[in-house]
RNA sequence: GCCCCAGUAGCUCAGCAGGACAGAGCAGCUGCCUUCUAAGCAGCGGGCCGCAGGUUCGAAUCCUGCCUGGGGUACCA
């Protein structure tokens, strides 16, 4: 570690008592924006100069001197009001080819989760139809934020929550048995706040075909009841599973609401709170005094009319998944339109007993979907919407996924239908695939050569955008331990842009198949580093979720 | 009203646990295919980092206020 070095550098130069003893803050590694400035730099002299009672530059000097150019530090320069700049040895860098290849699918996982348990839940959307193409940031985030953890050392389950208790699945049921009996020709109208999709027209007429009139020879309740289990199952569900797969969004776990009541878990968590003194009567509803966590208001969790509300389940099921599934992490990903619950929900890991940082709620903002420039209003009641499906097959999965990936969660951001699904060089999308693809050609023509890869004598490589290469290839274990750090899975997508373009870069730069006999090392040599870049490329796609194609 | 997120190049966005002259893509303009994929490469132009204060040796980054946009503020989820 670099920063290790740096910190022996400062503890040698007070033993030898050429600056006093003082403790060191952390010694933060950054990389310069300007590359003449080194791969490398901390500007620590500048923020503890006063501590050694030195001028930031003197102290810079002292402490550069002190540093070993040993494994991969190449140069040390003092720069600027006091910066310690370093430059990575090429003799070390050409090696990480070798260890890039030996590494082999495991390059770039890192131990920083310590193998602890975390959980990432995401996706859980009211199931009462098909899947919204709002949803798919939701879905993209999860799934990605997921591979990031895994690859950064966590134990992870990836989880799907389906909200089949409630009040929404009540409407869901009650509007499919509408459109049920409306099939067989009933005059029923849909409930009020009903689901108007004509999705459900469809299935309404597809159960009436296959199950006849046997719901309505059922008293109501039990008709709805039996259709909301059927249009679940049957259609809700099946229909998601598909989406997702399409998307490549996979998942450990499906956890159903329901279960928290049937296991008697709901009744646990609530005793818990009772006991704790955090629930209250009042008003003929129960209340979780969320005011006592410094909230503004208390919260409801049961209804005056005895139905526990969406906030009692979601107590219950962090309840299950920290106190009965015994969790360390668990990270939620949610919308925007929920950001307000957050806060709430700290409250009751606080209540439980539970530290909240345990918790992670990854909020990210609303997609504005947008088709030519013109903005697409949505509603999932009204049936005004743009499904996933539709969505994927306008698009397709890869860019999909690129482009909700290429942005923060934290930002707003504008999908435009048109402009995703053209498939040209404005696409950014396949800027890093062509790379990939690039190289597979590359590779497939060496196939004809007697020439190995795996013979490359990497001390060979000099080039600058060889280097450079490489310099990136390196930043991947980095990438995945800041993005895990951060749950910032955008991260990924501007690494793999970054990565690309080096390659690009040294393929224009660097010729690697040669015929002429006495370059032939030199050819082994840049067939080797292509593979290992070949092999980067493909983790960074995998991580992501993406394709990596052979040809394009 | 109060709370959360954002405001950076014409457009879409990175950068924000403070650090060296502010970055990328797209769009615009120039060049580059008789040898490995031009979905590529190289270059040019383009910025009071929303506004105003403050903290600091140093602020796009931290704090305060204001403005603009989005979301929330229900016994809906």
């Amino acid at each position: 570690m670099l920063s290790q070095a740096v910190s022996e550098a400062f503890a040698q130069a007070q033993r030898e008592g050429e600056i006093p003893a003082f403790s060191l803050p952390p010694i933060v590694m950054e990389k310069p924006r300007q590359g003449t400035l080194g791969d490398y730099a901390t500007a620590i002299c500048l923020q503890v100069g006063r501590l050694a009672g030195l001028a930031p530059a003197t102290l810079a000097h002292l402490i550069a001197k002190r540093i070993a150019l040993t494994g991969p530090i190449g140069r040390v320069e003092v720069a600027g009001p006091g910066f310690i700049n370093i430059t990575l040895s090429a003799s070390w860098l050409v090696r990480q080819v070798d260890e890039i290849l030996a590494a082999g699918q495991s390059f770039g996982m890192v131990d920083a989760g310590k193998g602890l348990r975390v959980q990432v839940e995401y996706g859980s959307a009211n199931p009462t139809g098909p899947l919204h193409v709002g949803f798919a940031r939701n879905v993209v985030i999860g799934d990605t934020l997921a591979n990031i953890l895994a690859a950064a050392g966590y134990s992870v389950e990836r989880e799907y929550y389906v909200n089949d208790a409630g009040t929404q699945m009540q409407l869901f049921g009650q509007s499919l048995y509408a459109r049920y009996a409306q099939a067989l020709g009933l005059d029923v109208p849909l409930p009020e706040n009903g689901y108007q999709g004509q999705y459900l027209v469809e299935w309404g007429k597809e159960i009436a075909a296959t199950a006849g009139r046997r719901y309505l020879d059922m008293p109501y309740e039990e008709a709805v009841a039996a259709l909301t289990e059927l249009g679940l199952k049957e259609k809700v569900l099946k229909g998601v599973q598909e989406d997702l797969s399409l998307l490549g969004v996979k998942y450990d776990n499906w956890f159903f609401e329901r279960s928290l009541y049937a296991s008697g878990t709901f009744e646990e968590a609530m005793a818990l709170l009772r006991q704790r003194g955090y629930l209250e009567e009042r008003d003929g509803a129960i209340w979780f005094l969320a005011s006592r966590f410094g909230e503004d208001k208390d919260a409801v969790v049961i209804r005056s009319n005895g139905l526990p509300g969406y906030f009692a389940s979601d107590i219950a099921y962090h309840y299950d998944k920290f106190v009965k599934r015994g969790f360390d992490v668990v990270v939620d990903v949610w919308g925007a339109d929920h950001q307000g619950h957050v806060p709430r929900m700290k409250a009751v890991m606080a209540a439980l007993g539970l530290d909240p940082e345990r918790l992670h709620i990854v909020i990210y903002q609303l997609v504005t979907l947008k088709r030519g420039g013109e903005i697409i209003r949505i509603s999932k009641r009204t049936g005004d919407l743009v499904t996933l499906r539709e969505l994927l097959e306008e698009v397709g999965p890869d860019a999909v996924r690129y482009f909700l990936l290429s942005r923060a969660p934290d930002s707003q951001m504008e999908f435009d239908l048109e402009l995703a699904a053209r498939q040209t060089e404005e696409n950014p999308v396949f800027y890093v695939q062509y790379a990939h693809a690039r190289i597979a050609s590359v590779l497939r023509l060496a196939q004809r050569t007697p020439l190995q890869p795996t013979d490359g004598d990497v001390s060979l490589l000099e080039h600058p955008s060889e280097l450079n290469l490489i310099r990136q290839m390196i930043q991947l274990p980095e990438v995945i331990c800041d993005a895990a750090r951060d749950y910032a899975p955008h991260r990924l997508a501007y690494y793999a842009y970054e990565l690309a373009r080096s390659f690009h870069t040294f393929y224009r730069d660097c010729r690697i198949l040669s015929s002429l006999p006495q370059e032939e090392a030199l050819t082994k040599a840049r067939l080797k580093l292509t593979l290992a870049a070949k092999l980067v490329l493909a983790r960074v796609l995998a991580l992501m979720g993406m394709s990596a194609p052979e040809r394009m």
